[in-house]
DNA sequence: CTGAAAGCGCTTACAG
DNA sequence: CTGAAAGCGCTTACAG
């Protein structure tokens, strides 16, 4: 069923059946209107988007990507994060009347055909590439992009972050109020912007609060499970005077919890922890995690809301960047020290 | 850059540009091929996938259907295990040259909406419909679709499943073996083929070592946390002898040992729990959790393989049903009675 | 208020 | 081995 099927049985043209369709109702009588939505109704008709989008130079297709360039995400696979986001960020843009593409990609290549193969709309990525590969893919981009927790100071694109300085400083200094003064900060975050924001905000904590920072304390390791649990080997190695760790993922927390736990730590009262999502992981784990939440479906929508008003306008929103408030939700993973 | 501008700049028709692209050497001098390749690759030609699509009818768009009508997946949202099969299908697909439009939906219309807007070339559904929905949908289907976890017997399409009553059989003669004799199984599988199969499996290996079944070791909740922990708490009131549970998912498990704390048990020791689908969360929680693998990687490759070879095609595979393997993954969460 | 025509970028018979 | 033409389903100026 075409147009043309429909114009040929309502007796008009396939143009007055294109204009009933999108609306354009000035320039039909109503009569020939109520004619030809009877036969849409009767027959279900759905219009081909391929032909529209050939058209129109517009698709309604808007790509999520994932970038695995640098290795950044390695196990994004199993990540709840993603699914949040994916599963908020499709039903937003689907009010829209917008259409969601996932797409891996391994190299620009890969990004720059996809965009032109489907004359992609405009393109949300999950993760920051890096400041070299974000350089690459922008220039190869054909449509309005949005990147989530990319923290480079450009006004070019729509970016979307939490207000990472914020998180840590709230984590630190709720454990600092509950007793502790010997704190680690868990996460490698040299050369990493965004982590480096959350670095700061442990520090302004401790320099709030007349601590004094001791290199030490920070334990330089990535941001997972893994790294999370050889930190917490090393913080609660025999000796060791740390009380509490704050760290950047929830995923990481928990790899502390198991370190201190495997040192023979007992949990909350011998290492104090924080984590940062959270994720509804937090109240799976023992002791409930303590951690920093970030609101991930007001995150979602709001890229979408800001990816729509650039693709719709064609200009650039005035306020590209968003910073979404963070909060500390509280469960049981930090003990107060007497 | 178009076909067109191509052609001008080769000095041919569009139509041996394009048959260059499609590979139709046999129809072009080896000359003007390498001519046309050169000028492809010097401008980065891509192809307009909507254009193709119109003509040719097919899209290499697979969609990745979420149905929220049976509200049987409320929470889909934070569920690792859909993001781990969409990474999955996605780099499987587009490793074959196809896209992944994921979309949820509400209602059959959508659907049948999506499939004509874009002459999607086949679907997988992430979560099996209600029997109900499932023929709905099928009614008004257009491309061959593919059912993770749907145990209805009916051989029309191509169907996903692990072997739902083997993994229950493993999880319970598990803690059988470990001398557990009162084991609670935890799920309202009544009305839910997968898992009534579930059911079955723990139903024999009951009667394979001699338990009696008790009805009232069957506790009716939802699979998921907050019915675990309803569960949990059940199994574990005062003067309950059960001393292991059986569950349908990892997150039922970890309900379930919530609910077994709150009542002051003491986990593994005073009650065993094992779990299903072996996310890697069971490595997060305390005790580690004992569950049952589903490979979910080689599932969902599975079924892109077998969609695909629908495709192709144009017939169902001859053997449509394909059932993974299970196996018991040890952890820490089941104790060995004395 | 309505229509005929051209065009979006591609592919496919059909001729030569 | 190569090309001219028609068509996929839609929309958009341009006329009337």
């Amino acid at each position: 069923m075409t147009l043309k099927d429909i114009a040929r049985m309502a007796g008009v043209s396939t143009m007055t059946v294109s204009n009933v369709i999108n609306g354009k109702t000035s320039r039909v009588s109503k009569e020939t209107r109520d004619r030809i939505n009877a036969i849409i109704r009767e027959y279900g008709y759905v219009p081909n988007l391929s032909a529209r989008s050939l058209t129109n130079k517009v698709s309604n297709i808007i790509g999520i990507i994932i970038s695995l360039e640098d290795g950044g995400c390695e196990n994004y696979l199993e990540n709840p994060y993603i699914s949040t986001m994916i599963g908020t960020i499709e039903r937003s843009l689907r009010e829209q009347g917008y259409f969601v593409m996932v797409r891996s990609i391994d190299r620009t290549a890969d990004y720059a055909t996809l965009l032109r193969n489907w004359n992609v709309d405009g393109v949300l990525f999950l993760y920051p590439p890096t400041p070299d590969a974000l350089q690459k893919l922008l220039a190869v981009s054909t449509c309005p992009v949005a990147v989530f927790d990319c923290c480079e100071d450009r006004s070019d694109i729509i970016r979307i972050c939490s207000d990472d300085r914020k998180g840590l400083y709230l984590a630190t200094r709720y454990v600092i109020e509950r007793g502790h003064r010997q704190i680690a900060f868990v996460a490698d975050y040299e050369g990493n912007a965004i982590l480096t924001e959350r670095f700061l905000g442990y520090r302004q904590a401790l320099d709030e609060h007349g601590i004094s920072f001791r290199p030490e304390y920070v334990i330089p390791v990535p941001p997972n499970y893994e790294g999370g649990l050889a930190a917490g080997l090393r913080i609660c190695a025999p000796e060791s005077p740390i009380t509490a760790a704050v760290t950047t993922a929830d995923i990481s927390a928990i790899g502390v919890m198991e370190g201190a736990r495997q040192q023979g730590r007992q949990l909350p009262r011998e290492l104090s922890v924080v984590g940062f999502d959270n994720l509804s992981l937090c109240d799976y784990v023992t002791p409930h995690l303590t951690s920093i939440s970030q609101n991930l479906p007001e995150k979602a929508r709001c890229a979408v809301e800001l990816l729509l008003s650039q693709i719709r306008t064609g200009a650039l929103p005035t306020q590209p960047h968003a910073t979404m408030d963070v909060a500390i939700a509280e469960r049981a993973s930090v003990a107060s020290l007497e």
